[in-house]
DNA sequence: CTCCCCTATAGAACGACGTTATATAACTAT
DNA sequence: ATAGTTATATAACGTCGTTCTATAGGGGAG
C-alpha cells in the first residue's frame, strides 16, 4: 500500500483565530463574493469542517467578522487626537480611514446578508462603537463647545452623516474632485449645526 | 403519442417588463437571497433563459433593478412639496419614505455585489437623482435661504447625511425611540449648518 | 510511557445556484 | 402557407453551503 498521506492537524485552540484571520484577509482581498467556506479554510490551512465546528456555518463566520469589525471601528474612533470638540472633529477622518482600509468589511457591517443574524456579542460591540462617539459628544457639550442637547441624538446624527459619506464614497457615488476635502467640509457642516454660533 | 403539453409563449415585447416587475416583487418580498434566476422567471411566467436573452445574466438583471431604483428615487425627491428651503427640508422625509418602502432595493442601490457593474444608463439615472437634490439646494440659495456656497458640495453633504440615516435605520442600528423624529432632527441640523443664522 | 477519547481530517454526497447547450415549438413577417 | 426568428423545456456543468462517513492525529489519565 502507498505511504499514508502526511496529514497535518492544527491545534484546537488556534483554529478559530486562524479561520477568523483568514476570513478577514480573504474578504479584504477578494470581497464578499470570494468569501467561500472552502477558500477561507484553505487560506487558514484548516479543514472546511472547522467553520462548522467553530462558527456553526457561514452566517456564524460572517457574524464573527462583524463583531471584530465593530471592535476595530471603536478603536479607530478612540484613536482620534485632541480634546473636546477638536477630538470629535478629528474622529471623522479616523472613521473615514477605517472605512477605506476595510471597504468590504465596512460594507458588510452596515448591509449584511439576510441570513446573518448579528449575535449578542456583535450587538454589544456595535453599541460600544456608538458609545465611543456619544462620549466624545458629551465631552464637547460639557466644555460648552456644542449646543446643549441629548448627546445620543446628536451622536446619532453625526454617525449618520459620517457613515453616509463613507457609504457613498465606497460605492463610487461622488461628484466632487477631492473626496477628503468634501468629507472634511461635510463633517464641519454637521458639527456647525450643533455648535454655538 | 400523448397529447402535446400546452406550451405557452409570452409575446416578445412583454418579456423584459415582466421579468423586471417580477424581479422587483421578489426582491421586495424575499430580499436579495431570494432573488434567483429561477424564482424570478417563475414569478414572471417566463423561461429562465429569458433573463439571459434580455439582460445577459443575473448581474444585468440587478443592474436594471438599480437603474429603475434611481428613477423611483428621483421621483420621490421631486415629489416633495413646498418652495425653496421648505421643499428641500421636505425632500428628506420623502427620501426616507422611498427607502423604507423598498428596503432591499435601496440597500442594493448603495451596496451592490462585486460582479454588478452599473451600466451607463444606471449611472445617468443616479446622477439625475442627485441633480434633483442639487436643484433644490440651488433654488434655496437663490432665495438667500442658505449660505452661498457650491450647491454640489452642499447637496453631497445633505445626501450623505440622509442616506446614512436611512442606511442605519434599515440595518437596525438606532438608539432613539422615535425614528421619524430623530430623522427630522438630523435633517434640520444638517440644513441648519448651511443656513443663515 | 501507554492507552483511550476527543476532535480535526479527507472525501463523498446532496440540493440549489448561475450558466450554457440542445432540440423543439410557437409566434411573426412575408 | 412558408420561412426565420425566438421562447420554450430539458439536461448538463461547475461551484456553492451543508451534512455525513470513516480515519487518524494529539492531549490527558492511568
Amino acid at each position: 500500500m502507498p505511504a499514508a498521506p502526511a496529514r497535518h492537524r492544527t491545534p484546537s485552540g488556534d483554529i478559530s483565530a486562524a479561520l477568523l484571520t483568514a476570513a478577514e484577509d480573504v474578504l479584504d482581498r477578494e470581497g464578499l463574493a470570494g468569501l467561500t467556506i472552502r477558500a477561507v479554510a484553505t487560506e487558514a490551512g484548516v479543514a472546511p469542517m472547522g467553520v462548522y465546528n467553530r462558527f456553526g456555518g457561514k452566517p456564524g463566520l460572517i457574524d464573527a467578522l462583524l463583531s471584530r469589525g465593530f471592535v476595530l471601528l471603536r478603536e479607530a474612533i478612540l484613536g482620534a487626537t485632541g480634546d473636546g470638540l477638536e477630538r470629535l472633529r478629528n474622529s471623522g477622518p479616523a472613521y473615514r480611514e477605517f472605512a477605506l482600509t476595510h471597504t468590504h468589511l465596512y460594507g458588510l457591517m452596515f448591509n449584511h446578508p439576510d441570513d446573518v443574524a448579528p449575535s449578542e456579542e456583535t450587538l454589544v460591540n456595535a453599541v460600544q462603537s456608538f458609545q465611543a462617539l456619544v462620549d466624545l459628544v458629551s465631552d464637547a457639550m460639557d466644555r460648552d463647545e456644542l449646543i446643549p442637547a441629548e448627546p445620543v441624538e446628536v451622536a446619532q446624527s453625526i454617525w449618520a452623516a459620517v457613515h453616509g459619506a463613507m457609504s457613498l464614497e465606497i460605492v463610487g457615488i461622488g461628484f466632487t474632485a477631492d473626496r477628503a476635502a468634501t468629507f472634511q467640509r461635510m463633517n464641519d457642516a454637521v458639527l456647525a449645526g450643533f455648535s454655538r454660533s
